[in-house]
DNA sequence: GAAAACGGATACGGTTCCGAAACGTTCAAC
DNA sequence: GTTGAACGTTTCGGAACCGTATCCGTTTTC
């Protein structure tokens, strides 16, 4: 990965990072919506509850729930496992591809432009 | 101009970031009350109610929320102004600033890629 | 001194979330 | 077939949070 800030810089980037998100009028994500999210759109697929929840050491409900919200917000989708119709395999949608893509780009913005 | 990082970069990193604290057992903070507490701990003091619901262009009763629940984790503390006893002065606490700076401590190496 | 303006907290009805436990469905083993 | 395990969902009581509107104490204005 090997990119450096200091603590400071990382700590001003992640304040401003996260007043764009709160002012641009977005549903408010906590930590864990947003390591879900960022989980299903970086890791490889596929993604089960099971392993999302093992993947954030925490219990299967947390996932379906934030699953359930984010889902109305059409930020991933749910789809059964056509060989093992007890799976529920987590996809991407658009409309979340381009959140995800849009909130990449602000945060590589405001990076650049944190005083040294 | 200076940090620099690729969205991929960008989105790995909140998302590690994400899942670390996630993982801590920490208590699931929002977007807008990471908003809220960097910028109590990162801007100048003096912070009141109707200054931080103009940051983050939210109303009132979002701010006095979010500092009920950060006060109950002591993260942040609240206090009378005593030369104008409308206002409410919003301050640091040892804890909070503790939290904060391990948090920064956290981007920045997981940023450079290091076990912290 | 009375009235208006200000700052923050509170009340309200509604939604989301929590952890723990129980539930239905689906698959695998025997 | 029947049993047992696996997977995801739902339920429960309880807590946190939402936006809107209202309330209370304080300060300012006239």
């Amino acid at each position: 990965m090997s990119v450096h800030m200091r603590p400071s810089q990382a700590l001003r980037l992640w304040q401003e990072t996260a007043l764009d998100e709160v002012r641009s009028g977005h549903p408010d994500l906590s930590f864990r919506q947003a390591a879900i999210l960022l989980t299903i759109y970086l890791d490889p697929p596929p993604h089960t509850i099971r392993a999302l929840a093992a993947r954030l050491g925490v219990t299967k409900p947390v996932i379906t729930r934030a699953l359930d919200t984010m889902g109305a917000m059409n930020l991933v989708s749910r789809h059964r496992d056509p060989d093992d119709r007890r799976n529920v395999l987590v996809r991407r949608t658009v409309e979340g591809a381009l959140y995800v893509e849009r909130f990449g780009d602000r945060i590589v913005a405001k990076a650049a432009g944190l005083p040294l």
